[in-house]
DNA sequence: TACTTGTCCTGTCATGCCGTCAGCTTACCG
DNA sequence: CGGTAAGCTGACGGCATGACAGGACAAGTA
């Protein structure tokens, strides 16, 4: 799939290097998670990998390339959030269900990765398309598949013609990854858990089917 | 309001020392709309402004610092965004023409101030507290007037009971949020503008009134 | 064992930014 | 005109960056 691991200046990785390069990644990524983005230094990095700045410079042009494959790496786990949409009917309970199940999927797959997900956030936001496109790789299985769902009602009559399948779509996954990367702010506002789930899978619901779900 | 101006050691600014400070924050803010923030270096901070690094570290302790100043600044400027729901009925027209003005301020403002937003919404991720009190006081007039508008509709019985008003209040303002500070996105993805206001503005009713709106 | 080859890592260096300080200049006031 | 405080900067030690050459090491060959 990735071909084959090649260092900075051309040669390619044997065993040892992987082993080196992906402890320097692990390392970034656990870095990512008690710093912020912008003190993140690679001598930190290194020295925490038991290693040098050179060395991280071998395998990564800078400390952007190597959240770049992190990201990468997230993103063929994070296309498994779409299987809970496959073959659903939103209609009656089920539809109602399968709301929830996708929330619940979502909210913990960014608690899981969300130190990443927020520097791939802002890369996108500031317009670096490279983080656009690893962004667009995980929303978009989830978003393609919520758009087929509407446009599929719509052809029912289930849902109104003028409603924009992909803007809806769009707007659906980008207020569960807002809500996923901000839920400890939820939380320190009084917020719980409990209570944001169930208004989330609501208003899934309700943009997706235009009616109030049958619990 | 704000007392004095002070430097970092402790006296008071003047009026070209304002005037110094706040050219320093013009640029900054310059800066961070054409690069990216972790790519942001005092010494061009400085240099654009005409001084030296010296200059900028008697105004602020950092980068950060400054960040924030200009962050305060916008959500003073921003609380007006809260003037379009001023007792506003949600019953009928009004509800859908309501809705649709909210989104639309929330949209301006955000293109308008991107930058910093994108910044105050990373530290804010990021668990830093002073960047998340910020972004509670652009979004908490918003949160708390839409809080307001539900809990009234619960108690004339118009909405379940069983909906946590902060938190549908909470989600449907992290979509605007979201939604707004990727608007690029959305145009490059083909979604237009033209398309994703109506159908904000549809879900906005839809979370608040539980109701599709009367056009 | 000695030699070769190619991978892997690091010491070192020039460069450039950070953050601080002493000290110079400028403005204001009596 | 002299005093005082504001305003600014040159210069410096410290540290991160990014490049390179060369040493260490493993594996294969004779």
């Amino acid at each position: 799939m990735t071909g084959q691991v090649r260092t900075v200046d051309g040669r390619v990785a044997g065993r040892r290097g992987q082993a080196t390069r992906q402890k320097l990644l692990d390392c970034l990524s656990e870095m990512l998670s008690s710093s912020p983005y912008r003190d993140v230094k690679v001598i930190d990095v290194a020295r925490k990998a038991g290693t040098s700045p050179a060395t991280f410079y071998q395998y990564f042009p800078d400390v952007e390339g190597a959240v770049l494959e992190i990201a990468e790496q997230m993103a063929a786990e994070g296309a498994g959030l779409t299987d809970v949409l496959a073959k659903r009917s939103w209609v009656g309970k089920s539809g109602w269900q399968a709301a929830q199940e996708l929330v619940d999927g979502f909210l913990d797959f960014w608690r899981k990765n969300d130190a990443i997900l927020r520097v791939v956030d802002l890369g996108a936001a500031e317009g670096d398309k490279r983080f656009y496109k690893i962004r667009m790789k995980i929303l978009n299985s989830v978003t393609n598949s919520l758009t087929d769902t509407v446009k599929e009602l719509q052809s029912k009559g289930k849902v109104d013609k003028d409603v924009s399948a992909a803007a809806m779509a769009g707007s659906l996954v980008a207020m569960l990854a807002a809500v996923a990367s901000h839920q400890k702010g939820f939380q320190s506002w009084g917020v719980k858990q409990a209570e944001l789930k169930p208004n989330l899978a609501l208003l899934v619901h309700l943009g997706i089917t235009g009616k109030k779900p049958t619990k």
